[in-house]
DNA sequence: GCTCGATATGTTTCTTCGGGAATAACGGAA
DNA sequence: TTCCGTTATTCCCGAAGAAACATATCGAGC
């Protein structure tokens, strides 16, 4: 989850209530099964369980009015699982609001990065 | 921690590396050690233990160049603890970064809230 | 109808995190 | 010099959550 080799600089957490949030994990596991077209095959890649990765999804159901991820079991590839319009619409929402967010507080950052004991790297 | 009564819209963190951070319960710490100018003061508002308190306060002032609270032990009351400069500094400029990426993601937060299954409340 | 790969779900084990208790140090004030 | 309330630090333990393991289910294709 946390990626040692490259930090991100910002994480940022829509909280709806104590139960219903949208976070980064979040997003990227909904990019991850529109990739890669399964639950099991996102979770791999993101170094994550299976059984994680499911319940991450089953959560992003249950709390939007349409499901974001359709699932299938069985068939020619034993199944998969796909984003719906409703999946993509959230993905690019949270996207948007993070690069707004991102460059809108870009100043901030900036000057408390520059306020830090020894500072990771120039850029 | 997580307010059930009044949820955040919004938690913001800005990651500067595997150890470094900077989050919701850091700047409310830090306010609540500005008002109180005590450590412990400021854990038992804050439903937090002394010692988590304190081990926040320790990972504050290592990781910026200046620490960010100044405490003292024994003295008329027993000690306490109070804001640097460089303290105050982060903590408005944490608000700062807050308040702007909120103002400015506005938008996308307002429809990703429209898109849940309940909506807790019109506003 | 058997196989295969992925979804779906339960159970158990393990690790991590934080709370709580206990203790020491400190220094002004009585 | 004794008292007091806070900072500082360590140790133990329980709860929470993730990981690991174990099955069951499904359906196209062979």
């Amino acid at each position: 989850m946390t990626d040692p080799s490259a930090p991100p600089r910002f994480r940022l957490r829509v909280v709806f209530g104590p139960e219903d949030w949208m976070g980064p994990g979040k997003a990227e596991l909904l990019e991850h099964i529109a990739q890669s077209g399964s639950i099991s095959a996102a979770g791999r890649e993101m170094g994550m369980s299976y059984k994680r990765a499911w319940q991450l999804v089953e959560a992003m159901n249950e709390m939007f009015r349409e499901p974001l991820v359709h699932s299938s079991r069985g068939g020619a590839h034993g199944g998969g699982a796909v984003l719906t319009p409703a999946g993509l619409a959230v993905l690019e929402e949270y996207r948007g609001l993070e690069d707004t967010a991102r460059r809108a507080g870009a100043a901030h950052i900036e000057r408390l990065h520059s306020m830090l004991r020894d500072i990771p790297d120039g850029k």
